[in-house]
RNA sequence: GGUGGGGUGGCGGAGCGGUUGAACGCGCCGGUCUUGAAAACCGGUAUACCCUUCGGGGUAUCGCGGGUUCGAAUCCCGCCCCCACCGCCA
């Protein structure tokens, strides 16, 4: 969530963050809602210091007089109850005027609340503007040498492609029918060599970060409260996406949520907490299926690979000291790791920068990388490098999010002064599968049908060399 | 699922309804002593928000929410969580 102080002294930047970013959201009403929270609020402290010190005045003289009612008799005990009525009258006037206090407070600080974790992350100055991802902006293209996207598929490999679609069908690898038989629409089986693909590709991509890079493996919750999905920044903008798991109607405490990413996962992990300053930045990385309902997607990506409910996912996050610049290279940091996973994989990439409108609230920057996915169809109204079929696919995503979901968390740390300070974070994909699956059986597939295992993966398949 | 026991500061652990933000111990930080270290001794050690003439002042927080009371860590109600044992179990 969003520094008050700073919506104080500038509301306006909030303002043109949320339009920017397309989201509706009130904010003249929490800077009201804000004012009247605070005034409330220093109007019962002031009164409530007032009732403390009467209290301590009051509370021995009290005592003393009770004492004395009990050996008292007569007229000399009226007067003693009514000297303790007396006494009594000023802190119970107090006391009303706190109750009213309180109950106005009661019915502005939910809405306020609600508003505030509402308010988006503006965008970062040099976000370029735009509505939609058709507004997004290529940033940089890598190829192996073997392939250029620019040139038709069968310019490259001197054959017409089949999608993944025909390959996993061909192939064996994904059993659609039976995964939608069994659990609805966008579910799946992968097979045999399909689901050792998906974990040789899952393994390398933790391996790497973990062994090259020195990030910490973890293996975390999935299913997680709902100050989790707050915390994070996934709730309440996001709340129809996530499978709700209602224990309470069953008698348990807490619902759960099933976490669409990772992220959530890492991120929850030192929520609370004051972070020793030393340990800062901490590097987390885990290998966790994400759950997505797709809600508002229906009809998109319907077939294949591409969009389902359930996968598995290698997500790396930075929680850094509370410094642009620091923020900024671990960004580059993090998605140079991508890059060069992608690299070893072969697989042609591009990274785009996403446009205002198409960062989510919690993100100040976000940088996608696009797979080349051969069989896909592109987009409509989008122009790829040539009229050939083929297109750009999102498989990675790499956010900055400054201090708005460490606020949220309430993760900090003490700087040298020794004050608390909200720290950063950031987050990306490092592989996501089965979307992966698409470019890596697209690209690697070979004229008799077959598909030759990327080289990287044949450790992690038994040196096994090609499928099919 | 059954039975019992608990939730207090970084940790352990006290706490007749009234200067209790909270004894004491440990840890941590600073100092004295020491050639250095340890030990010992002395001092300091929560978070958030509000106000400030920048000295400081105030409020809230003892699992969470509500109630009783002039006053609640302490009493009452509801909820949540944790632990132990038994049962079941990957």
């Amino acid at each position: 969530m969003i520094d008050l102080k700073l919506l104080r002294q500038d509301p306006d930047v909030f303002r043109r963050g949320a339009l920017a970013k397309g989201i509706d959201v009130d904010v003249d009403r929490l800077v009201n809602l804000d004012e009247q929270r605070r005034a409330l609020t220093a109007e019962r402290e002031t009164k409530r210091a007032e009732q403390k010190r009467l209290s301590k005045e009051i509370g021995p003289q009290i005592g003393t007089l009770q004492g004395q009612l009990k050996s008292a008799q007569g007229p000399q005990r009226d007067a003693i109850q009514k000297k303790i009525q007396a006494l009594q009258e000023k802190p119970a006037e107090l006391k009303t005027e706190i109750q009213s206090v309180d109950r106005t407070l009661a019915e502005i600080e939910p809405q306020w609340k609600e508003l505030w974790l509402a308010v988006p992350q503006p965008p970062d100055r040099d976000v370029p503007a735009g509505d939609s991802p058709a507004d997004n902006v290529e940033l940089r293209r890598w190829h192996p040498s073997w392939f250029d996207p620019d040139k038709s598929f069968v310019d490259n490999k001197g054959f017409v492609p089949k999608t993944h679609l025909e390959l996993v069908r061909d192939l064996n690898l994904v059993d659609f029918e039976r995964g939608v038989k069994m659990a609805g629409t966008r579910s799946y089986f992968l097979r045999g060599d399909g689901a050792r693909l998906h974990q040789a590709v899952l393994r390398l991509a933790l391996d790497y970060v973990v062994n090259e890079h020195g990030f910490t493996a973890l293996s975390a919750p999935v299913i997680v409260r709902e100050e989790a999905m707050v915390g994070t920044g996934f709730f309440p903008a996001g709340r129809d996406q996530a499978y709700h798991i209602e224990e309470s109607k069953r008698g348990a405490g807490h619902d759960l949520f099933l976490v669409g990413t990772g992220e959530v996962s890492l991120m929850g992990l030192h929520g609370d907490e004051i972070l020793d300053a030393d340990s800062l930045p901490l590097k987390y990385a885990t290998v966790s299926t994400c759950f997505r309902r797709e809600a508002g997607a229906a009809g998109k990506d319907t077939a294949g690979l591409f969009r389902v409910h359930q996968f598995d996912k290698v997500e790396q996050v930075v929680i850094c000291k509370a410094d642009e610049a620091e923020s900024r290279h671990w960004h580059q940091t993090m998605i140079g790791i991508v890059e060069s996973f992608l690299q070893r994989l072969e697989l042609p990439y591009r990274l785009v920068q996403c446009c205002t409108g198409d960062l989510g609230p919690k993100n100040a920057d976000m940088i996608d990388i696009e797979c080349w996915m051969p069989g896909r169809t592109p987009a409509p109204g989008s122009a790829p490098g040539s009229a050939q079929a083929g297109d750009w696919g999102e498989t990675h995503s790499a956010s900055r999010l400054y201090d708005y979901q460490c606020r949220r968390l309430n993760m900090r740390y003490r700087d040298s002064s020794g004050s608390t300070v909200i720290c950063h974070s950031l987050n990306n994909t490092v592989a996501a599968s089965p979307r992966i699956l698409i470019p890596i059986l697209e690209m690697y597939q070979n004229k008799d049908g077959s598909v030759t295992v990327p080289e990287v993966l044949r450790p992690y398949m038994n040196g096994q060399e090609r499928i099919g």
